[in-house]
DNA sequence: CTGCAAGTTAAACTTCACTTCAACTCAAGG
DNA sequence: CCTTGAGTTGAAGTGAAGTTTAACTTGCAG
């Protein structure tokens, strides 16, 4: 009968790192979840500092929160994620995150290469892989991230 | 006495991929540079199209168009930058480039070690490199990025 | 029961990287 | 000259990812 101790949203700012706006912002995007007391303060659970983790590991390679939200509804939504669920997800953000390494790599390759010999110029050059869009940094003209035609 | 060729902002932008709207607000910025006709119309030499090209580049791997601004503030002022000038960034970027991408690769590999196994937890797992921030997405807590002690 | 730190909300503000707009000028062809 | 398309400007708008603020409520120690 051990009772779920629950974390306020300050406990939850100093365990994550992440300011309390922030956690406050991640709730009404539906990234988090929280439950309330009689007076209407968060309660969080532990595993939710789980995916806050993720959430931040996710953004430090450059996935957007639209994304992140997605990839965290694959979650179960009535028990605390396991280690299967956990391990489930993570080895999908493995293959992200090869792809993502690969294209820097070519990029990184390229880079040298081709402002070394003074060649860079973004139509010879195939620094452009319109396949995976590293930064998704969503607006802009992305013409070169993702070319038309 | 061949003259020195000018391109309009209309063909820079062709040739880049880059709106024009975007292309005023670099050198508005200050990355990039023009001359003006009699009439005041933009007219661009063709290497600052490599310039444009390292810009979109940089972009691609998560620097900020702030950090990208210093890095060409190294090139010269009053001359066509040589191949050495352009050499001597890109080896500064590809060393930035190998330690961002070295940062990914022991996320990958913490992210599926600690997410799989269920420990994740920002203190305990070291996902986090206090001296490289991959996304410098400027605002936010930073704490995890960049943590404060 | 009081005092007060820590919590709550909605709404306004911020930064970055642009784009869009309105009003206007310039360059070139007919 | 006139029209047309390409260029100019500053100012405002956009969307993502938050932070900040103001006014108010809760939880708990003394």
């Amino acid at each position: 009968m051990s009772a779920v101790e629950l974390l306020t949203i300050g406990d939850m700012a100093v365990r994550s790192g992440v300011a309390q706006s922030a956690l406050r912002y991640y709730e009404r995007e539906g990234l988090i979840r929280s439950t309330r007391t009689g007076g209407n303060q968060r309660r969080y659970e532990r595993h939710e500092l789980r995916r806050i983790a993720f959430i931040r590991i996710a953004q430090q390679v450059g996935v957007s929160l639209e994304e992140i939200r997605e990839a965290l509804a694959e979650l179960p939504e009535n028990r605390t994620p396991t280690k299967a669920d956990w391990a489930r997800l993570s080895a999908r953000w493995r293959r992200k995150l090869e792809a993502r390494i690969a294209m820097m790599e070519r990029l990184r390759d390229q880079l040298t290469g081709c402002i070394g010999c003074g060649c860079l110029s973004l139509s010879r050059c195939k620094l452009i892989n319109p396949e995976d869009r590293l930064a998704a940094r969503g607006t802009g003209p992305q013409m070169i991230i993702n070319p038309p035609g």
